[in-house]
DNA sequence: TTGCCACACCAAAACGTTTCCGGAAAGCGC
DNA sequence: GCGCTTTCCGGAAACGTTTTGGTGTGGCAA
């Protein structure tokens, strides 16, 4: 099938009127729209995007941007994918596609993404991985491309985030080590700029000094989010001269290998080191003794993402009432062996 | 920037001259380039890609399609992610730019498939996890567009194809184990209907036969892909009548859920047991005893497989010299503990 | 009858780009 | 000076679609 032209001739009808027709528009006879729905799908008639894309100023392709960079490469993610079930059954109901954009590591961030934006090939972004100050926020700002970002920036200021919820997990997380006697507690947090790491670390500290515990910069331990950052987060803490009693990760990941370094050490998690990690991944599920956690359903934000962007965008915010430009996403906790050290005793 | 005719006009010089200058072509004199160049860099302009793909029927978008199955996103996997970094470093050299397309675990693949090639939002196709008989093959021949499917058919047959070496892998495997002694040996394969799970097995039967061995379908467990296949696995292998001193895996992260099953049942791994998996696999590096296993680079494999797309696509044969249609992928054992178990004595 | 309106459709313009074709100007050999 | 080629550029068509404005038909009320 050539076109829509061919198909209007096919049918001996105007373009115009298979067009409207296609496209549930109006001024169509009824029984004209049935026929060229049958024709076209007996023919196997599919617009091309290009030219409604020229035509109408919007390629109904959403982006959602991701960061390959070393990291996520060395450790896998599924964390994306399993956004992408949650964000295409929204999309899905209007009629677009979702891409995922891998931004190669060797490129500047901002550099790809403007060449992304500027080929209008999306009409809207998906952003993540916010550092504390993410110059694509400036940029598709003033470019006006709706977007929302998973993660919020430093300044946190006039634009659509979704961000997790760092102050209730580490605020828990610190009462529940507390309440076993805890008062020691070492943080192992993100070594680069990404503004989570800064959220996570002052939501520890103020619920520390919120039960009277000063906090010590000491116990803060900035590594790599990765299974290697927890093998150099247990080393660093084995070098602290006071030892602390609890870690929290901030990455399951660093889980496994700081339990490597902990038993090398002769330390048995759970039994002489309480620790808590923060995102469930499915990476640290078997690991011995089961790592108490904070979880989360990746679909659902992924559902809540696509609904928040939808919003933002005039041709589909009658859909999505404009809620909060902001939201805080809830976790929940999984208890597991790793935190039984108590002190209490 | 509202388009061509924009700078067209700034530069007091025809539309028709500064696409040509814009995209290095002949009949443009050096200084008028220059300028055009200078204009554009300096006002922002980048060519709507719309306009342009309605123009020359090409959007210059390679799409690498990927199956969010439960399955994967259960895993969790890098592994088209670590793909992505082979494949831009190639297409980047010809201004092509990579998307990823993740089905929806909702919707059929080939309809999925179908509807993105129609909508001519990519210009060539890398499909993945081919199937024993699948239907996008004989989609994408017809429909002339061109792929490289990762993975082959149970035909084989006339398209461009790359997949692992499964034969050298599990022949090295077989043998591997054979002069160590064993001649009891299992292997996990995938129960779903993807065609690397018969390939390999049939591999490992030849490989048994060379040597004199028997092959037994008792041996051949078939599971899911995952870790809770591999605690399967062992289900099903401490169930066999006459135990196996030794199994195979066809996806590493069977040996997760596999140590797991095994250390319930007070057999320890490379001691009472040995066990070579299939694909190096991140998470299963933290593994005590530490996997023997297969490796191979990712980024490599991304590399071929852009090349070889590239390679059948006219416009850029050129550059990649019209070598074998299909290629089979060397992967390099990397010895660990997990097979040390030996009959020899 | 006349006027008016709703309905269903057609014709044409427009979106932004690339590319084909023709032609002006300049250079060159004779 | 003449014919030829080369160099460079402008004009216009074309890609496939949506959308706007216009048109003819028939029904209905005045």
């Amino acid at each position: 099938m050539r076109g829509i032209r061919q198909l209007a001739k096919h049918l001996d009808i105007s373009i115009g009127t298979v067009s409207r027709a296609l496209n549930g528009k109006p001024d169509v006879n009824d029984e004209t729209r049935r026929r060229v729905l049958a024709a076209a799908e007996e023919l196997g008639y599919v617009a091309n995007q290009s030219g409604r894309s020229l035509r109408q100023g919007t390629t109904n392709v959403i982006g959602l941007m991701i960061e390959s960079s070393k990291e996520t490469l060395e450790n896998g993610d599924n964390f994306f994918l399993g956004l992408t079930g949650g964000l295409q059954s929204v999309f899905a109901r209007h009629k677009l596609d979702l891409v995922m954009l891998p931004c190669p590591s060797e490129e500047d961030s901002q550099e790809y993404l403007k060449r992304m934006v500027a080929r209008r090939v999306v009409d809207a972004m998906i952003i993540s991985a916010t550092q504390r100050v993410d110059k694509r926020i400036d940029f598709l700002a003033k470019a006006k491309i709706p977007f929302v970002a998973l993660g919020r920036s430093a300044s946190g200021g006039n634009y659509t985030w979704i961000d997790l919820d760092f102050e209730g997990v580490a605020a828990c997380a610190v009462e529940r080590l507390i309440s076993k006697g805890h008062r020691r507690i070492a943080i192992a947090a993100p070594s680069n700029d990404i503004n989570l790491g800064y959220i996570f670390v002052d939501a520890y500290r103020q619920a520390l000094e919120r039960h009277g515990i000063e906090y010590d910069p000491a116990l803060v331990i900035r590594v790599k989010s990765s299974e290697q950052g927890g093998y150099q987060a247990g080393d660093d803490l084995l070098g602290l001269e006071i030892k602390p009693t609890a870690i929290i990760l901030i990455y399951e990941l660093m889980a496994i290998g700081l339990y490597r370094r902990l038993v090398e050490a002769g330390i048995v998690p759970g039994r002489d080191l309480a620790v808590i990690g923060f995102r469930e991944e499915p990476r640290a599920r078997f690991l011995q003794p089961t790592l108490t956690c904070f979880r989360m359903s990746l679909r659902d934000l992924g559902v809540k993402l696509a609904e928040t962007l939808l919003a933002t965008m005039p041709a589909y915010a009658e859909f999505y009432p404009k809620g909060a430009r902001n939201t805080i996403w809830p976790l929940e906790l999984a208890p597991g062996e790793s935190d039984a050290f108590t002190l209490n005793s």
